[in-house]
DNA sequence: GGATATTGATCAGTATGCTGACTATCAGTA
DNA sequence: TACTGATAGTCAGCATACTGATCAATATCC
């Protein structure tokens, strides 16, 4: 009588399991690594879109990298910040569209092309330094300080051990 | 001197910097979020695919959730995973495509689409569980039990801190 | 009961990420 | 020096993710 009342009211929530027969998403590290990376891009395009920019976290960090290192090329910027070279050509391609970087030929190297940064994408990483900073903060305001400091000592720990078990590791500019 | 026979030995880390001009990228959350999950999946497929099985930890998360419940619509889907919409569709074609799930018109109501789990699907769900469970171990193999709690415990806090921050937040399957 | 708002699903378009292949070039060696 | 292997970059193809739009169907409100 009553279930029968509540499904008319509030139309079935039949299919809806009361036990779980795998182990809840909430206790898979796969599942929160992938939450908590979807939030952390969200929160970064709204903050630094609201300061008047369009870059994506990806487009960020590599502009940031070829700043802080002159002339480097697309391989040693993918692995200074863990990108797959096939997908670094992208990357750089809408930098250079938006005139934020350079490619330009080495002449040391045939093969390789020589990365710099343009007045404009100084500029740019200038302005919407505090955009980035203040994303920071919001993805993880959900702790304390003190929480946020050891969220992130062990999500570096668990990267350095699992550094070799993706196609793009981190790379030390020197080989 | 010294740092001229360097130079010779080892040509031109001319481009590498001594200092960041921005922050460190070990000191970025949202840096850390992408490596963690990049390791994350790249373990996964390299776990399920050993055992020998070619499924992606979306498709998993969203057979394991169409098997806890079924008969239930993409919308619902999607909010129990925190997916896209958008997303959902992809995944499902995939999923349907492949022979473990099926896709149905709702007799309740005929914008939705009910999805129910197929035997073939659910032998996949059972025979792949220990390559799952592996892969969850291996992500966090260089921390500690305590750690990897630790780390769970972290994310989840920042996670549903941070819920609706995204365009695909977690929801019940209840309104 | 009819206008209005909302919702489920899909689509086009864009941006990561990856696999695997390919070209051009470079480096090391027999 | 010719051969071999490695390397830099790109491409095609596939799978997430998202924005914003559209269509059909349902809910809601007056």
């Amino acid at each position: 009588m009553l279930t029968i009342s509540i499904l008319v009211n509030h139309p079935a929530p039949s299919f809806v399991a009361t036990e779980n027969p795998v182990k809840d998403n909430n206790d898979m590290p796969g599942h929160l690594a992938r939450r908590f990376q979807q939030i952390a891009v969200a929160v970064f395009l709204a903050e630094v879109g609201d300061a008047g920019f369009d870059l994506t976290p990806v487009q960020y960090a590599a502009l940031a990298t070829i700043k802080a290192n002159p002339g480097l090329d697309q391989v040693t910027l993918a692995g200074l910040i863990a990108y797959d070279r096939t997908t670094i050509t992208g990357v750089v391609d809408r930098l250079v569209q938006k005139g934020l970087a350079e490619r330009r030929a080495s002449s040391r190297d045939r093969r390789a092309r020589e990365l710099e940064i343009t007045d404009e994408g100084r500029r740019t990483l200038r302005k919407i330094t505090p955009a980035v900073e203040s994303a920071q903060r919001v993805m993880l305001r959900g702790l304390s300080a003190k929480e946020g400091e050891e969220l992130m000592r062990l999500l570096r720990k668990a990267i350095a051990a699992g550094n070799e078990l993706s196609r793009a590791p981190l790379r030390d500019a020197q080989a």
